[in-house]
DNA sequence: ACAAAAAGTTAGTCATACCTAAAATACATC
DNA sequence: GATGTATTTTAGGTATGACTAACTTTTTGT
């Protein structure tokens, strides 16, 4: 929510290769990054410097590169465009991995913060919703004939209710246990519950983690304490005590 | 199919401009179209040379302009890009009209080919696939509580379920007489059962008028002569004798 | 018909974003 | 520690795409 600078589509590439080549090895050295974004090597320097002179980049001559906080914020950023476009066009498009994947590269820069946000609600609600589940999805693509499948429909609903109903009888039956975040296996998904006060730092609120928000646990580290999770598109690590104050519904079982 | 050539996001938008300004008077000034990009006049004129050295604009110095054969092609390109963006982001995302046009027109010269296919298939999926129809769709907005709505999900599918029985009894009865594009109102969709070989152009063929498409009608003239159209974003205007080739399945009773 | 206004073009500038060729620097190895 | 190689930068070039200022052409009003 801090940055606002217009970067140029150019520029958010660069930085986006940046941040993932820090990632990998320790720092990016321009050769690497001129590869990866298949440009010259001069064509590198040239860029470093429009990123050194917008506070960007830690950049001075024949140096690695890395990135200053400001530069990693709009770096995230742009990944998390990605992301979320990525995601949409496998899970909700049924479109398949590295396809979406040049297709989101492409469009990451152009795509307004309104139209991210509804994508994201979208693939959630999707997710969510017992009407346009998983099974829902996986029906698009072979769009049944209008007249002819209409029993596939009747049936394809039908099995629908029927799930919701198991689901209501044995959600009656089990008293949903407060369940804590970290309960969560990585991979799963859950709702947020409630957030302790106090315990939360200002930053996870920011990114969205708040009651009836969907987290999905992505890497619990041996000890339990970083916990990484992802939540409306932003990649979070959260330590044991933050984690703890979370109470959440598990949503695996859909 | 045609055009292959690579035209960067500023051409398209003059080539767009252009189009709509001619669509709405008989031939283009520059004026008007710097007034529309809101770029100086001298911009307009660069602009024009490089889109007439790529022969898609008629020009001249002090005369007006007008689109060559591939130069509307092109325009139709991308407004139909523009389109499907913008209908997508307003039906299936629930975006505002004018939010989700200033977004089509970002986004509209970086999307491919496959999702933009996909984003009509899915539009196309949602308005007639009975689990996912306009109700399914008016629900998303208000995710409704996992847990304490549960019995809203239950309803919500229960009555698409009896929609469907309901339908399919109708169907029954009915025996679906054979229907013909031109009796389908303007404003009506319904999807094509079966193309007379010979009568239609293959342009028609082309642009997706086969059996299985969905097609919404725009305006039906007096005589029932042009009889406009939209085919997966292609908007296609129908002489008589096309149209009356064409048999359909009413789609409107969703 | 002709002067004023409007529209359009030319000329020159600037910034981005690429490129190639050549020079400078860093490193790796003997 | 010298030297060769790989990396990086500088220098200089091209194309797009925008701008302002100044000039030319067309249109319009009297």
């Amino acid at each position: 929510m801090t940055t606002a600078e217009t970067l140029t589509a150019s520029l958010e590439d660069y930085l986006e290769a940046i941040f993932h080549i820090i990632a990998e090895k320790r720092a990016a050295r321009p050769k690497d990054i001129a590869r990866r974004l298949k440009v010259s090597n001069p064509s590198v320097t040239g860029a470093l410097r429009l990123l050194a002179k917008k506070k960007l980049v830690n950049y001075a001559p024949y140096d690695l590169v890395t990135l200053t906080g400001k530069g990693e914020e709009a770096a995230r950023d742009v990944i998390r465009r990605h992301e979320v476009l990525r995601d949409f066009f496998v899970k909700v498009l049924a479109v398949e991995q590295d396809v979406a994947d040049k297709a989101a590269c492409k469009m990451e820069h152009s795509i307004p913060g309104v139209i991210l946000e509804r994508f994201i609600q979208f693939a959630e609600f999707v997710e969510v919703c017992p009407r346009g589940g998983s099974k829902w999805i996986a029906g698009f693509g072979y769009h049944c004939d209008y007249d002819s499948a209409m029993e596939n429909c009747e049936k394809c609903i039908a099995q629908a209710l029927e799930e919701v109903k198991k689901k209501k009888r044995q959600g009656g039956k089990k008293k949903m246990p407060v369940t804590k975040l970290k309960d969560i296996p990585p991979g799963g998904k859950c709702k947020v519950n409630r957030v302790a006060a106090g315990k939360a730092s200002s930053r996870i609120i920011e990114m969205g983690v708040v009651p009836g928000a969907l987290i999905e646990v992505e890497k619990i580290a041996p000890l339990g304490d970083p916990i990484d999770i992802k939540v409306k598109g932003y990649h979070l690590s959260l330590r044991k005590e933050e984690a703890d104050g979370i109470d959440v519904t598990p949503l695996n079982a859909r």
